[in-house]
DNA sequence: TTTACATACATACTGAATGTATGTTAATAT
DNA sequence: ATATTAACATACATTCAGTATGTATGTAAA
């Protein structure tokens, strides 16, 4: 019964997409393998040969989801070669990519419970944070920026990120509140300006 | 077995008080309620009469931590009547609170998890988030604050500190990042007052 | 070309933990 | 004095995660 490696990598990119599908709409916890298998065609003997337990399969999708939205976020940035236009781009991305795509679940809420927090931000750290903090680093290198400890903007500004995502998904004008995100934005990381 | 209304209420608090630490020492999923019941002293069957679930033993824990650090937060506020300074000594003493008593897995990491974002929403606006949006609230009412929507400065803020605290929590040098973090802020807050 | 082995699953079982239904005892209201 | 109900205990059902084992098939070396 042995599969030649596409058919392989192909259970496995199933498994994983229908597992993001469920863990989207339900949640870890309420997310049984039983069900993920069962919607794969396989049992769920097949899931446990290609990931370690249910967290493993959570870590997949969730490695997913982070460079999908890593990768907006860049491309973002780089539509403008003006830094402070960079920094804003960049976070206006990131609150699209993870309002729009559904994702704040498992990027927000189950990802550091299910993860532990220390597993979450590296992986925070590897993907979405540190374009981010790079970007700051290098803004202050050039001495646009006060010297204030980049580590610190960087947390906060991430935190005030994730937070807002959370908020503009539960409402209808999500473009309007966007907005108003922004603003808050901007006023803060203006701040930071070295003048 | 009924018993009188002093001892009922100590077996609550004790199944409350034992829950919070085993959820503050392993996390919500490796508790068990077999095990704070043996540790009452009581079944699980008594657990059960008092709280509906597992949930609703989190949720029992959640609302004191919440309260404890809200009332924290407002006695720091209070010991100054310059309406910036209780801002920044509110966002000091929320930092400190949420770091020093560990109870950042439970507010931040398993709360939302668990309880869901909105329920876990409620609950935060209802203590914590609370109290910055009207001292917001207020300061933009005297036009000491720029006309910028004070739901998103709020939210904005209080993601930052969340994350700073999670930040802070790691750190060995808490009081130094501490400081960094205040200065993050400090420059935020800056930025929304009215020239 | 046969043999040895690895890979990709399926099946069956175990164990842990939540939740529920029911029983029992003691306090309290009538 | 008695009925009722609160405060538990006990026993049972259920649900999953995880594991152990079996099997068929592909692959590579002798």
């Amino acid at each position: 019964m042995k599969k030649n490696k596409t058919e392989t990598e192909q259970t496995i990119q199933n498994l994983t997409e229908i597992a993001r599908q469920h863990f989207t709409a339900y949640g870890y916890a309420n997310v049984t393998l039983k069900d993920i298998a069962k919607e794969a065609n396989v049992t769920r003997g097949a899931l446990y040969h290609h990931f370690k337990n249910k967290k493993g399969l959570f870590l997949a999708v969730f490695e997913v989801v982070q460079k999908e939205i890593g990768e907006y976020v860049e491309a973002a940035a780089a539509q403008s070669n003006n830094s402070w236009q960079q920094l804003i781009n960049g976070c206006q991305a990131y609150l699209e990519g993870a309002v729009e795509s559904h994702n704040q679940r498992i990027l927000l809420i189950d990802g550091p419970a299910i993860l532990g927090w220390d597993t979450f931000r590296k992986m925070d750290e590897k993907y979405s944070m540190n374009s981010l903090k790079e970007q700051l680093q290098m803004m202050q290198e050039q001495e646009l920026i006060k010297p204030i400890s980049v580590e610190a903007m960087t947390h906060c500004l991430s935190g005030a990120m994730n937070e807002a995502v959370l908020w503009i998904s539960d409402h209808l004008d999500q473009k309007e509140v966007m907005n108003e995100v922004m603003i808050v934005l901007k006023h803060s990381i203006e701040s930071f300006r070295n003048k």
